[in-house]
DNA sequence: GAGTTTGAAACT
DNA sequence: CAGTTTCAAACTC
């Protein structure tokens, strides 16, 4: 397909002439090779990047690039952008599209993180090079974002860092807005692999690393997203992933963070330099997705890093190999999976930093996956066996850091993160995620699986001008996501990998200066976290199984075409345009992405600001909307410093609203505890309550008594660890019952969504936006470190995991992790935010999130952070906590913020709302229906910049006017209906 | 895949 | 807060 648009692509690079023009050029060039200038940083990154560098193409994409280069799918993304296409077909031509389509531009390797996206991308090779031409050379681009960072230092609060981002952004470049996306193709012959790679800089990381991050910085400002896709050929690849080590080793040894930020910058620099583009790097997070295509088509989208990639890449080539080529894939993940190998997920973090996750899978030990918290930045690598990857080149710091060189690395890793628990670690297969774990043993996987399942997401960053504008206008392709997977083809995989830059901050640890940096950190995290990255159950399971077998790599594609079909799906959004808690895309707090089915949709990075905005307001009318679902009691001994120290009895975990149903008496997954793989609890109204996994009386009560005995309890999001713990718990008390993915030997979301067949996976990615990182702050420093480790397991975990079917919330995340023990990432972001509005208030929220922290690195993309909120938390009363167990108990929320609440199981739910003045119902933006943005993208891409700085990303909650106002239901969609009434009236009974 | 059931979310 | 409507998932066929 492309070949000669890979031919093209080199040349372009190299020689300029033509690709000058574009940006796409540029950026390239700023990868690659490196610039004279920059060299510094380049030069180390380049080598890496280089990779990159032929990789993108230019721009390609314009032509036909359509081939089939990549076929990600984004549904969504194509929509907005685009459009219609979505499958493969599609994903090239969003590439096609000029100016909607963003081009990403993996960086991969090198930074992971890369970023740089460019919104359109259209002008592909013009638009590269303006980018950079603005700022000028990347060189002043990197400067800039020096500066930037620097701001983004100071700001420790997301907040802070968003604005900073976003001024940076604008002033470095100007156009930065939105998140720009290259697209590379490697292609190779055969098969064409893309890499998307979104990333997110946060500010923070800038901070850090400074010289480093600096160059990750992505900032945020905007958040952009920067998603590249490259097609990898084989070759490429090959070469990506040699360099890919190199970039390792380097970190490892020598400068790991330069490198990784340079190359960094330089994707930034590209993206976000032009002008036009967007392709200012975003600050906050960029994240870098990376979607395989697998065997067939590789496509990878990534995100991530480079690193991931390579890994992917390699593992696929020992692997299997299938196509050789590269695979490249599938990032993470999974992919990796069957080979073995690892996966890796990156993650940018938007926000701040960029986390990366890796997920490699090795062969032999799945392990790695952990993930790094975004905090330590660890990113863990895993290595898998071959490689070393890694990489986590994310973050500068953070690369050093974890580099993990090799599989020794997660340990270290984990270390670092520490604590985190040993439930993190589960090494797993990464690639599976959740599903293996869940299959397998929960506890182990768990994070490992969440990871490469989901792909990220940035979030961050786009303000909701943005958004509106884009909205209005177009829609920017920006984020893709998609990617992913789509493969159609084939399959598989989509695997995410995301990255977090976050930052680097950890990374850079030594800065570590400032405490406050941690905090920060853990803060950004959450932001970052805010990918989320979560892959549908049925992929894991697809997953799982593949790997069991070994490599089934067709089959798997199969399996994973027609299970992301199925599997993959999210929402099925109609009416709602994904901006209500109807929608589990937004109520995860992630961005809808190609495995959604929704219409109308505004849950996309494009609409960021309004996104965010909406979910403020939703917040505001009820701090618990987007807290995790459930909570879990964990209990701490006093002794046990931190992490190790809760244990989680199983059944402590309950839902933090209960269910109400009543007709279904708890058996069957309309009740939300038992989706959630939790017994009801005292906040349950539930009628006739047969639910397998406890019932509501005795159930909680019985266990609460258990765990108020224990030293403390508290009520963790099930995303944590102990939740796992609690899930695994459970599944030993009752196995099956428990979760009703048990249930279902797939587990229902495999059944759903093949129902057995397939299974498909498909994992979604869930972009999160995070949420507002305020909130997540607040948490996080709350509480303690330890709890985070275990949260970033957790959050991986869940994250990828869970999925069930789709998204699982974060609450849901648990029913991944029930089965499998992860947690979830996103929740946790989720949670924090919320928490940090609501429950902030509360005592809650103090300490429980920590562990949101970890999470969110994984995650993909959230907004989650609100930005609003600020976090003023609310102080929360509404919820009750027990009295007792404040002080001895700690209820950790799970995500959000819930936790306080929930801990207490039995203040029901009630506390949870909570008041929201607002009650009006939040008016989208409506949009038109549909199409928002389909066709174009092109006026948003302007419309952006303009908005980018205007409002940060998270602005101000405050109004949130809604851009659009409202009418909601504009469409005329109305088919349904009629619908109302037949329930009453049916209903019946 | 269409249609029904269900209970949460949204709204009044 | 209660009651109603709206919504999309879960489930059924
Ligand atoms: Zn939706
Ligand atoms: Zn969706
Ligand atoms: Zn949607
Ligand atoms: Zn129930
Ligand atoms: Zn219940
Ligand atoms: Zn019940």
């Amino acid at each position: 397909m492309d070949s000669p648009e890979r031919s093209q692509i080199v040349t372009s690079k190299p020689s300029s002439p033509p690709v000058q023009d574009s940006p796409f050029f540029n950026c390239i060039i700023n990868l690659s090779p490196i610039k004279p200038g920059n060299a510094r940083h380049a030069a180390q990154g380049f080598s890496e990047l280089n990779f990159p560098s032929p990789v993108f193409t230019s721009p390609r994409m314009n032509s036909q690039r359509e081939t089939g280069f990549l076929k990600r799918r984004s549904k969504c993304l194509h929509s907005s952008i685009a459009d219609p296409a979505h499958e493969h077909g599609s994903g090239e031509k969003i590439l096609a599209e000029d100016s909607h389509v963003s081009e990403r531009l993996i960086t991969q390797s090198m930074a992971g993180l890369v970023p740089c996206s460019h919104k359109e991308f259209d002008n592909t090779a013009s638009e590269q090079v303006q980018r950079r031409s603005p700022s000028g050379s990347v060189e002043e681009y990197l400067a800039d974002t020096m500066e930037a960072g620097g701001f983004a230092n100071s700001t420790d609060s997301g907040d802070l860092r968003m604005k900073q981002a976003h001024e940076v952004s604008q002033a470095t470049q100007s156009g930065s807005s939105g998140p720009k996306e290259t697209i590379m193709k490697l292609d190779d012959d055969d098969e064409t692999k893309v890499m998307e790679t979104e990333v997110a800089a946060s500010l923070t990381l800038l901070e850090q690393a400074e010289e480093d991050l600096l160059a990750l910085e992505p900032v945020s400002g905007e958040q952009n997203h920067h998603h590249l896709v490259a097609d990898v050929a084989a070759e490429p690849l090959s070469i990506a992933s040699n360099r890919m080590e190199h970039a390792f080793v380097n970190f490892d040894e020598e400068r790991p963070a330069r490198s990784g930020s340079q190359d960094v910058r330089l994707q930034n620099a590209e993206g976000g330099q032009q002008g036009g583009l967007d392709c200012t790097p975003q600050l906050p997070s960029e994240s870098l997705q990376i979607i395989q295509a697998n065997e067939n088509y590789n496509e990878i989208s990534g995100a991530i890093s480079n690193g991931s990639v390579e890994n992917n890449m390699l593992y696929d080539f020992e692997e299997g190999h299938q196509h050789q080529r590269g695979t490249r894939r599938r990032c993470l993940q999974f992919e990796a999976a069957q080979a073995q190998g690892s996966t890796i997920c990156n993650n940018l973090s938007s926000w701040n930093t960029t986390n990366i996750l890796l997920n490699s899978r090795s062969p032999t030990s799945p392990t790695d996956l952990e993930i790094m918290d975004s905090l330590h930045l660890q990113s863990r690598s895993t290595s898998s066996n071959r490689q070393p990857v890694t990489f986590s080149r994310p973050i500068t710091s953070r690369l050093t850091i974890l580099p993990v060189k090799t599989p020794e690395s997660h340990e270290v890793d984990r270390s670092i993160q520490n604590s985190v628990n040993s439930s993190m670690k589960a090494p797993m297969p990464s690639g599976i995620g959740l599903h293996l774990n869940s299959i397998v043993n929960a506890a182990t996987m768990r994070c490992d699986t969440a990871a490469s399942t989901k792909f990220v997401e940035k979030s961050p960053s786009l303000t909701e001008h943005d958004l509106h504008e884009d909205s209005k206008s177009s829609s920017l392709p920006t984020r893709v996501v998609e990617k992913f997977s789509d493969n159609m083809d084939d399959d598989q995989q989509e695997s995410l990998a995301i990255v977090r830059a976050s930052s680097a901050t950890f990374q850079s640890s030594h800065d570590v200066k400032l405490m406050n940096e941690t905090l920060q950190l853990e803060l950004i995290e959450h932001h970052m976290t805010p990918f989320d990255e979560r892959k549908t159950v049925s992929e894991n399971t697809d997953r799982f199984e593949e790997f069991n077998q070994s490599y089934p790599k067709k089959k798997r594609k199969k399996t994973l075409n027609s299970i992301e079909g199925e599997g993959c799906k999210r929402c099925n959004c109609k009416r709602s345009k994904c901006l209500k808690l109807y929608c589990e895309c937004f109520a995860a707090g992630i961005y809808c992405a190609e495995p959604c089915s929704c219409q109308g949709c505004f849950n996309k990075p494009e609409y960021e600001d309004t996104v965010l905005g909406t979910r403020q307001q939703i917040e505001s009318r009820d701090p618990l909307a987007f807290a995790p679902k459930i909570l879990r009691r964990v209990t701490e001994s006093p002794a046990n410093s931190g992490e190790d120290g809760n244990q989680v009895t199983p059944s402590s975990a309950r839902h933090k609203k209960g269910c109400n149903c009543k007709k279904s008496m708890c058996l069957k997954k309309y009740c939300e505890c038992y989706q959630a793989g939790v017994g009801c609890s005292d906040g349950c109204r539930c009628e006739g309550c047969k639910n397998p996994c406890g019932i509501k009386e005795g159930y909680d009560e019985t266990r609460e008594m258990t765990y108020k005995k224990t030293d403390g309890e508290k009520w963790e999001d099930s995303s944590d660890d102990k939740l796992d713990m609690a899930d695994i718990r459970s599944d030993l008390l009752h196995p099956d019952l428990c979760h009703p993915h048990n249930l279902s030997p797939l587990t229902p979301l495999f059944q759903s969504s093949n129902h057995g067949k397939d299974i498909t996976k498909s994992r979604v990615l869930a972009r999160r936006y995070d949420p507002s990182p305020e909130s997540e702050r607040q948490v996080k420093t709350g509480q303690g470190t330890s709890h985070r480790v275990s949260y970033d397991l957790e959050s991986e975990c869940s994250t990828a995991g869970r999925v069930d079917q789709t998204l699982p919330r974060q609450d849901e995340l648990l029913d991944l992790c029930d089965h499998t023990p992860l947690p979830n990432v996103p929740s946790r972001v989720m949670a924090s935010s919320s928490a940090s509005n609501t429950a902030g208030r509360g005592k809650a929220s103090r300490a429980q999130f920590h562990g949101s922290v970890s999470l969110s690195s994984v995650a993909p993309l959230r907004w989650r952070g609100s930005p609003v909120t600020p976090l003023p938390r609310l102080s929360g009363n509404k919820f009750p906590r027990e009295p007792d167990s404040d002080s001895s108990r700690l209820y950790e929320i799970q995500e959000d913020d819930t936790p306080e609440i929930l801990k207490d199981t039995r203040t029901p739910i009630k506390a949870v709302k909570a008041n929201s003045p607002n009650q009006k119902r939040v008016s989208p933006p409506q949009n038109h229906t549909h199409e928002p943005r389909s066709s174009c993208s092109p006026s948003l891409k302007s419309g952006r910049k303009f908005v980018l700085r205007s409002i940060s990303t998270f602005p101000p909650l405050t109004p949130y006017s809604d851009p659009r106002g409202g009418s909601r239901d504009k469409t005329h969609m109305k088919m349904f209906p009629v619908k109302n009434s037949h329930r009453d009236a049916g209903v019946m009974i």
